[in-house]
DNA sequence: ACGCGAGTGCTCAAATTTGACTACAAATTT
DNA sequence: AAATTTGTAGTCAAATTTGAGCACTCGCGT
């Protein structure tokens, strides 16, 4: 997404690092799970934000590795976006929500089907994730970050308690 | 989004349509408030699965519009993607929670304020969809599109009531 | 002291997304 | 009837994303 450049923006707000150690922190962080950053858009993003002048390269360069560190003008860019995105609403956007869309598209049996076995791979997926919570404390994660999976698992309760409340509807034939 | 791909195909599975008509049909959906499909990415999409075989190209052509037919290939490729986001429980990737990652970085009392911000702004949003709900039913919406807007809201009040069993941990300042 | 798997660190081409901008037609204003 | 707005239809360059693959290092078992 639109997050790579915040994301690695407040990477190096504590200080230089190179491509990989960004991946690591981000990774650490469980970033995986919530944003989705590939290998290759950090090295993208690094370098294009050296470009604009949001980060500079600190050492290297030459075919080892490149470690870059925030600028004065990153920083400024860093707050800007942290603002926005806590002031936008954006659309949360979900491939499942496209899926429901063609709920029509399928055959009931077929249909019910999908439900019953996404509600239970929801289930499965939330209590792992319960299980999951203050499981990085351990190495420099901070503390808050756990917030962000419970967020992510109310998200996921909400759609369960969907799945849930709409089954029966489509049982008795009430939708689609 | 790669739901992209998946929406165009749905789109023209009741038959051949051109770009802009597209666009149209997705934004009668509502597809607006739940994806984000780009006017771009629509040709794009259009022109790169007729080269694949999905689409065929039915009329028009130089200059002029340009119409496409799903194909027998379109449409398996459609029920196997549905098929596909049926059963993947994918991150919810949300600018929010990106945001949410670096609230160790903002002041305590922006930080608040921030949130308190939020949580008004989500609840007029909830309500302002809530009242919405029912009300494309008038021309060529399906009545299940609906329940889209009713997911989205459920995870909306998800992250509503985080907000709210949050901002007083924040306060008591056990946060971040 | 050699091979091999795991970890580190990055590159690159291809695919996709983005949205400002063009062009013309129909409807509305003035 | 000229002028302006709104709607229809699409193009294009630039930005970004993706992920397979490359190159090197290090520890470890044989």
């Amino acid at each position: 997404m639109t997050s790579t450049r915040i994301l690695i923006l407040g990477v190096l707000l504590d200080g230089p690092l190179h491509g990989y150690k960004v991946r690591r922190r981000l990774e650490l962080w469980g970033a995986d799970s919530w944003a989705s950053v590939a290998y290759g858009s950090i090295y993208h993003g690094l370098a294009k934000m050296a470009d604009e002048g949001l980060l500079e390269v600190v050492e290297g360069g030459r075919g080892g590795k490149t470690v870059y560190a925030i600028t004065d003008d990153g920083r400024a860019e860093f707050y800007h976006r942290l603002f926005r995105a806590w002031m936008d609403i954006s659309p949360i956007v979900d491939p499942f929500q496209v899926a429901m869309t063609f709920m029509d598209r399928m055959p009931q049996a077929e249909l019910l089907r999908a439900m019953q076995a996404r509600s239970e791979q929801l289930r499965l997926t939330i209590s792992m994730m319960e299980r999951s919570l203050g499981g990085k404390q351990g190495f420099g994660a901070p503390r808050h970050i756990d917030e962000n999976l419970k967020l992510i698992t109310g998200q996921l309760r909400a759609q369960l308690d969907w799945l849930d409340e709409t089954i029966p509807k489509v049982k008795a034939g009430d939708l689609p």
